[in-house]
DNA sequence: TCAAAAGTGTTCTTATTACACCCATGG
DNA sequence: CCATGGGTGTAATAAGAACACTTTTGA
């Protein structure tokens, strides 16, 4: 095997686009640099994947490291490989996303970062290496995952409204929806729990709690079930003739 | 960066699953091996990415070096790498897609092979490493794809019959479809040109010929316009009360 | 004249959209 | 009593599903 010698000269990498919510606002947890190269700019949390080390494990690992949790939505969305994305020499790089409840974990920067900081995805500044990219394509990602599949429960504390549930699409699909339209549309599917409990300590009519029926969903799915949520697409796309017949 | 060295000692290879379509049915590209490790057993082509390839390239170049042909669709679907998948050390691999219309070419066996060879994805038999896992992410890619962008034509003649279309969609998505109401849906996109030209020597009412409309079809993407077609179920979900409210 | 696949519309049902007012609370 | 966001229903429209017979050709 001597002739493939030349081929195990590479490194590869697992970056981590992790995804928060918080006032309204989708986030993406970034850290400042503290090794060459780029030092002291904001990147996506990633490392090198140890020689014993699954891609997957990799990703965890990154992230429990600097927030450390473990426990989470985690789903590989894309390899970068262009051939001189690294100083150091041939570095392909595994994108994953991960959801977090913000409000459970007190970030602690890992060894490689300065500084860990929540970032608004909307208004993120240029990136590191070619992590603008892979965070859009991450965001990307997650925009047809969460109308395919009930994660963004997994971006919510266990107990919420209805009314932060649609905010939080709202800033995942970056358009407006219809109150009604939503709440039908997800009290429908029945996969909530109405907690019987309200806000508390709101200066307007305190709103109802929900939680997120994860052993009901499991079932569903195992029948068939497709959990499917609508763009709402306010510009009508005019109606085209049928004319090939 | 000397202690950066252990993690260049890995390699990275792009595999690449080249879907078909031939008597109505979905096939997909074999070599066998003519190499060790798994000598004569049949897996996905693939290879090593050289040093200053880009990965993309890599699997380009695989392709064409098997088939002769360049400028196909090829999609990036998922990344592999647990530890133990390669016998000569740490190779992680990067999946591709690929569609082609097999009539245009003809298989030449690269070097790596002993034969090449279209086999149908329904009933494949045990592949080399963990090819039968990448074979069916990119199956599953292939089906969600199908429905979301208008890839299928890529499979097809550039003259091709409704009826034709209509078995790919089928035996693509594992599903049967009516034929009128696939018929409507399709020919209401407005995206295939009638070509007034009929199929010849058949011992039956011959079909008309349509051909897509690419041109067409790239105005409509950058107007939002999103192709989507929709999965039969037969199988009706029982509707679910809404107790929630 | 037979076999084989092509071609064609309508009805019913379901899902999506648009839209406006009253309610409960804290300040 | 005011400001704030919570909560609710209906009617119109569009999309999807079910379904059967006539046409054209070659053998």
């Amino acid at each position: 095997m001597g002739h493939f010698d030349n081929f195990f000269k590479s490194a590869f990498t697992v970056d981590n686009v992790i995804f928060g919510f918080d006032e309204g606002d989708l986030k993406v947890l970034l850290i400042r640099r503290g090794e060459e190269p780029y030092h002291g700019k904001w990147a996506l949390p990633g490392y090198f994947v140890y020689p014993n080390e699954d891609l997957d494990d990799a990703a965890i690992r990154v992230l429990e490291e600097l927030t450390g949790i473990n426990n989470v939505y985690l789903e590989q969305v894309q390899t970068f490989g262009a051939v001189n994305r690294h100083a150091f020499g041939r570095v392909i790089t595994v994108a994953y996303f991960s959801l977090i409840k913000i409000s459970n974990y007190t970030i602690q920067p890992a060894s490689i970062a300065l500084q860990a900081q929540w970032h608004s995805v909307a208004t993120v500044s240029p990136l590191a290496f070619d992590h603008d990219e892979i965070l859009h394509a991450c965001f990307m990602r997650l925009k047809w995952l969460v109308r395919s599949r009930p994660v963004g429960f997994e971006l919510l504390p266990p107990k919420f409204t209805l009314t932060e549930l649609q905010h939080l699409y709202e800033a995942i699909l970056e358009t407006e929806l219809d109150k009604r339209n939503f709440r039908k549309k997800i009290l429908s599917m029945d996969l909530l729990i109405d907690l019987n409990e309200t806000q508390e300590g709101v200066a307007h009519r305190p709103a109802k709690l929900y939680k997120f029926d994860q052993k009901k969903y499991q079932e569903l799915l195992k029948e068939g079930f497709s959990f499917e949520l609508k763009e709402s697409r306010k510009k009508e796309v005019k109606k085209r003739s049928n004319n090939s017949v």
